[in-house]
RNA sequence: GGUGGGUUCGUAUAACGGUUAGUACUCAAGAUUUUCAUUCUUGCAAUAGGGGUUCGAUUCCCCUACCCACUACCA
């Protein structure tokens, strides 16, 4: 067969989507774009009951923010199409707006034999598993019971065909034949055989919301949208049977999809599937974004986090994937390429929340100056760091100094000033939010000193040095200029030390006076690099100041 | 309980019957630096257990243990 692929994600709008499901999401996304094929998303929403508002949006805005972009069922406004068009012939996209052609393929398969009508209340068979728990055996409607209960199987045609007039709380059961061994193929974890004796007869079709039940509007929406491959999650496998014997059923074993079950997601400790609740208890997200529920509770989201999409997805991607060799960094292109359902891992992976932070700080590491001062700006306008875009603004904005770009006093920076404290920093920091932690010091004057560092550093026969080291600093003239003019790192690093070293001074203790000062505390980059990006006149308001603190 | 799936360093994984069982994250130590961080080097650390098959098993088969999923008129 020569169909083109065609692959679905299809989720059902309970709640905020799982890091397990965007990690479903981008390999139906990779499988598709490598064949060539599409992308579909598709909203099964057939469970009235948990419906919640806002949770399909916050899905396809999810989806968005990683970069898997559906060909089909969504526009290109992030809405779910709902009228059909030459590219989204299969509209509605939304199972709930689909219900009208489900009945009739219900109903098809009770004509065939393969399904019958159900009677039975969902409190008589409640009180049967009870029962049947209490004795210590489990209640299952299958070929055994059925004949005992209440449907078309086991009453007389007389009886039960007025009940479809009368009542409306019926369902279409499947008919699960008795002792089969049915015979399935999954692409990632290879033959399976399951005998249908261990299966129940699954409802299909309930009378009294008029909806399909997962597994046949499953089976028929994959059909009509001609889907190839269903790639879905572990907890689908034990359906599978059903899934084989409903295509059967139908007729449609020749278009029938190919199957691939993908493992779960792991907590990072301790035992069992990773859940919001290990998220909050070791404290990373496992939301792709920041989500507030109906009850106004919050949980916070990779985005807004500060973890890049192509990190998250890159990290997510080798949850349960490998190239087969030792490469780990990978672009969504790189990834559509190196991609295949025969390097899927069959074992659940436990998800290792520092390995992200480490995919981030590589993504931080490859973004550009420029790229991460745009997103450094907004952090430093938070602490009331106002950044204009040339010294000419910053003179309009009303800074008093410019030489550096730096205005101290009036908390006023060029952009150009910032980009090079990025450039400094970057290679320290995992979230671009580090950044103010890093490097705070290179726009605001230290206001305390660390208590341990100046126990350590700050004596009279140290600072005493430091201070006609800043000297030294202040009457630099950079090698090319009257005293007064500023200087690169470059031209202060090699004078000032050879200015130490030939007094003979104690480097660290004299260095660490000057940073105590500068930095206000026993950390930071080196002394050439901060004196030459704040200027020679900050460098004077903090020896100054912390004089006036310590002395 | 039943059915199905799974099991390589702490974690993610590599090794399509033959390797000193590799790599990355984490952790530790050392080097470098004026501090911190970076960087570099080194180190710690695994085939769940037991039986087979085979000249040879992480790899194939069986049993046990453990983990996961499913067992709804939920998906």
């Amino acid at each position: 067969m020569d169909r083109k692929t065609r692959v679905r994600f299809a989720p059902s709008p309970t709640g905020p989507l799982h890091m397990g499901g965007v990690r479903t999401a981008l390999y139906n996304y990779l499988y598709a774009k490598q064949h060539g094929g599409d992308f579909i998303i598709r909203i099964e929403d057939t469970d009235s009951q948990r419906f919640v508002p806002g949770a399909e949006k916050y899905i396809i805005e999810a989806l968005n923010w990683c970069g898997i972009i559906p060909d089909e069922g969504v526009d290109a406004e992030g809405n779910v199409v709902e009228t059909p068009s030459e590219r989204h012939p299969h509209a509605p996209y939304r199972q709930s707006q689909r219900r009208g052609i489900y009945r009739k393929y219900a109903e098809e398969l009770v004509e065939k034999g393969y399904a019958y009508y159900a009677f039975d209340t969902a409190e008589e068979l409640a009180a049967k598993r009870a029962e049947a728990e209490a004795s210590g055996r489990t209640f299952i409607y299958n070929h055994i019971t059925r004949n005992e209960l209440r449907n078309s199987v086991s009453m007389p045609e007389s009886e039960w065909k007025p009940l479809l007039e009368t009542h409306t709380d019926w369902t279409i059961r499947f008919k699960m034949p008795d002792n089969r061994v049915v015979k399935m193929d999954d692409l990632i974890r290879g033959h399976i055989e399951v005998n249908t004796d261990t299966l129940d007869d699954k409802v299909l079709w309930k009378r009294a919301d008029e909806l399909p039940t997962y597994h046949l509007a499953n089976i028929v929406d994959d059909h009509l949208m001609e889907i190839t491959e269903v790639i879905r999650g572990e907890e689908w496998l034990p359906s599978l049977p059903l899934h084989y014997l409903l295509y059967e059923a139908f007729g449609w074993q020749d278009t029938q999809p190919r199957f691939a079950h993908l493992s779960l997601l792991l907590k990072p400790d301790g035992k069992g599937k990773l859940s919001k609740r290990d998220g909050d208890r070791l404290g990373f997200p496992v939301f792709p974004l920041k989500w507030v529920n109906p009850q106004g509770e919050v949980s916070r989201g990779y985005r807004e986090d500060g973890y890049f999409p192509e990190a998250f997805v890159n990290m997510l991607a080798m949850l349960g994937w490998n190239p087969g060799d030792d490469r780990e960094l990978f672009t969504m292109e790189e990834l559509v390429k190196a991609f295949s359902l025969e390097r899927v891992i069959k074992s659940g992976a436990r998800f290792n929340p520092e390995k992200a932070k480490w995919y981030n700080k590589e993504y931080l590491r490859m973004k550009s100056d420029a790229e991460l001062t745009d997103l450094f700006i907004p952090v430093l306008e938070g602490h009331g760091i106002q950044v204009v875009s040339c010294p000419k603004c910053a003179l309009t904005a009303g800074a008093e100094v410019t030489v550096q770009g730096a205005d101290f006093k009036n908390r006023i920076f060029t952009r150009d000033y910032v980009q090079k404290v990025v450039t400094l920093i970057k290679e320290r920091a995992t979230f671009v939010a580090d950044f103010w932690d890093i490097a705070s010091y290179l726009f605001v004057s230290p206001q305390t000193y660390a208590e341990k560092d100046a126990a350590k550093f700050w004596k009279e026969e140290n600072y005493t040095l430091a201070f006609q080291v800043a000297e030294f600093i202040e009457n630099f003239d950079g090698g090319n200029g009257p005293a007064g003019v500023e200087f690169t790192k470059e031209q202060i690093e090699g004078p000032m030390e050879e200015f130490i070293r030939s007094h003979e001074w104690p480097m660290g203790k004299v260095m660490n006076c000057l940073r105590l000062a500068l930095v206000g505390a026993s950390s930071g980059l080196g002394i050439a690099d901060i004196v030459s990006i704040i200027g020679k006149a900050e460098l004077a308001v903090r020896i100054e100041n912390i004089r006036k603190a310590l002395l």
